[in-house]
DNA sequence: TATAAAATTGTAAACGATTACAACGAAATA
DNA sequence: TATTTCGTTGTAATCGTTTACAATTTTATA
């Protein structure tokens, strides 16, 4: 395959001048950029990037780490990252840690390797300290999970508050007996989102019920499944749940409908993040909007500024609350 | 950052001897082996890739393309590469096309430019012309949906078969009156799947109604939805769908639940891919498994036997039908 | 027309690795 | 001890670009 020396033969002129036709710079005569691009043409020539990125010391290649690409939660983002990426020639690959340090190794030697120019992360389960420590050198950003003491930039959304709203609305609706299907409390927006469970209820003076919140491992639908069950046995019976994901509530859905009850009639339900299967069950399901596409390109700017060695801030983003049948009769 | 001259002077060797450290090659003693390991450790030298890729003329990695990352069916397939892929040292770019031919020249320039080393395509929408002609210079691999015109390898599943023996399961239970819902004929699947539709039928002398086979434009929910409203409003309403994908079978389901009859008393359904969420629904969804996590490793496969310049076989693998509540009283 | 300034093009050195081949020293053999 | 052989190491070319800087040509000015 011919390479930039050929077509430089061929044009009857320097590689510098190829190049320079290659990269759109204006300083080649329309003469000698028709000579080159014919030359181009005539032996099929393709520019080769391995080349060129070693040249220039870039991959152009973002790496974004999760823990597991059949999390449908992610698909949006992702989708925003990818829009904003290619738009700046930069391409995204997808690492897909499934929680496992190894995995998680080898694509962190990838941007060590210089295969990558940066890393979005919003794997919850990350090794917060080996990513602070690749962030002195490399560009790095969180999006969604974050830790605040890492001092790498973020962008999310205000986990207490969309809780807080999605308890809020189910007091409105008039329960009182809540439960929470919670995940584990290693995870910054697990206790986010509880910290705004008990501020609603605190604020209409409900008592909370240590007993009403239920840990899960995951946030998968078989979880979510799992934990009802253990409430539908409860002694006294929950009137509502919210789950803090989809699947959960969605596991929750199916466990509820399996014991013969209703929803919302005898127990209503709230999930987060709006996946779209969220309004495929029935009934469709309440839940908190995140702007995942947004919280996506946003990512991927900020971490293209980054690598760019500018100065980027963490943003926090709005959400919204969906009411859907689950919640209404 | 250190580069290999670098470490080459700490450790008082020349960079062909770091190189032959790097990468494993026995010729090395002990003793100078130590030295340069300790420069590399002192130095926190980190080889790079680009430049070990310019030299080797290889990017490592490796295309996956597909419609929609959106559609669930694609998961377990892209984790059966990913794994085979890791295991052989290479990594996976995620391409999602859109079936939008701008976003897939993108991609396909990307191993023009040598960037990647290979296709594995599962996006039935591809411009299989183009396909082709880069199939001449690089190596291509086609999993599921597939051109045998193209003469390019692939990895499928035999989609008529399947397709007859799902229909002939909603025979043997009882039913002949069974609507068909299908996607647009232009993809070799939806031919492939009617024609076993048609085979199971006429097997049992049941006369072939065209009105009882739906078109829709894509496999999502909404789609289903939409084509079993008209079923659901047809004049001489069946008692049984088979949907060739899962989705589409999801919103067939909910759309009857809607109507107010029951599945699968009312009408039974069966649907295609055996995707996470058809376990998920209320009942549960009969469907078709594809070996999908294999057809991923061994398309993987496949592709990187290409990539070494070996000549590869097209397979065909098996498939299961899953009986569940939707086709179960 | 001669000269200065500006625009265009070319030369050659990077970027950071791998590897054929040459050179060297130590062990084996005579 | 002299010679051969083998195992280790080094030298330098190479992969395919980009880009300072130098050299050349063209245009503008006197």
């Amino acid at each position: 395959m011919a390479n930039i020396q050929q077509v430089a033969k061929q044009a009857g002129v320097s590689v510098a001048t190829v190049s320079r036709v290659l990269n759109g710079q204006s300083t080649v005569t329309a003469k000698t950029r028709i000579k080159v691009e014919d030359a181009i043409k005539k032996l099929n020539y393709e520019p080769s990037l391995l080349g060129r990125n070693l040249r220039n010391s870039e991959s152009r290649i973002l790496l974004i780490l999760i823990p597991k690409i059949a999390n449908p939660f992610y698909l949006d983002i992702i989708n925003g990252i990818e829009t904003a990426a290619l738009s700046q020639n930069y391409n995204i690959l997808l690492c897909e840690t499934d929680s496992n340090p190894e995995r998680e190794n080898i694509y962190f030697d990838l941007v060590r390797k210089k295969m990558a120019d940066g890393i979005i992360s919003m794997d919850p389960a990350v090794n917060i300290d080996t990513l602070t420590e690749l962030a002195e050198r490399h560009a790095i950003i969180q999006c969604s999970e974050y830790s605040e003491d890492s001092g790498i930039p973020y962008v999310t959304i205000d986990n207490e508050e969309a809780a807080y709203r999605a308890v809020k609305h189910l007091i409105k609706i008039g329960h009182e007996n809540i439960a929470l299907i919670n995940t584990d409390e290693k995870y910054l927006y697990a206790r986010q989102r509880k910290a705004g469970y008990r501020k609603a209820l605190e604020e209409q003076n409900i008592p909370i019920n240590e007993d009403n919140i239920y840990y899960t491992q995951q946030l998968g639908f078989e979880y979510g499944q799992h934990a009802m069950k253990k409430i539908l046995g409860s002694k006294n019976r929950p009137t509502a749940v919210f789950a803090v994901s989809d699947l959960l509530a969605i596991g929750a859905l199916k466990e509820i409908n399996s014991y013969g009850l209703s929803v919302p009639d005898d127990i209503a339900v709230v999930g987060f993040d709006k996946i779209d299967f969220s309004n495929m069950t029935n009934p469709t399901l309440t839940t908190i909007a995140q702007p995942m596409h947004r919280m996506g390109t946003i990512a991927a700017e900020m971490l293209i500024d980054k690598i760019k060695g500018a100065d980027v801030e963490s943003i926090i983003l709005d959400h919204e609350l969906v009411i859907r049948e689950s919640t209404s009769g």
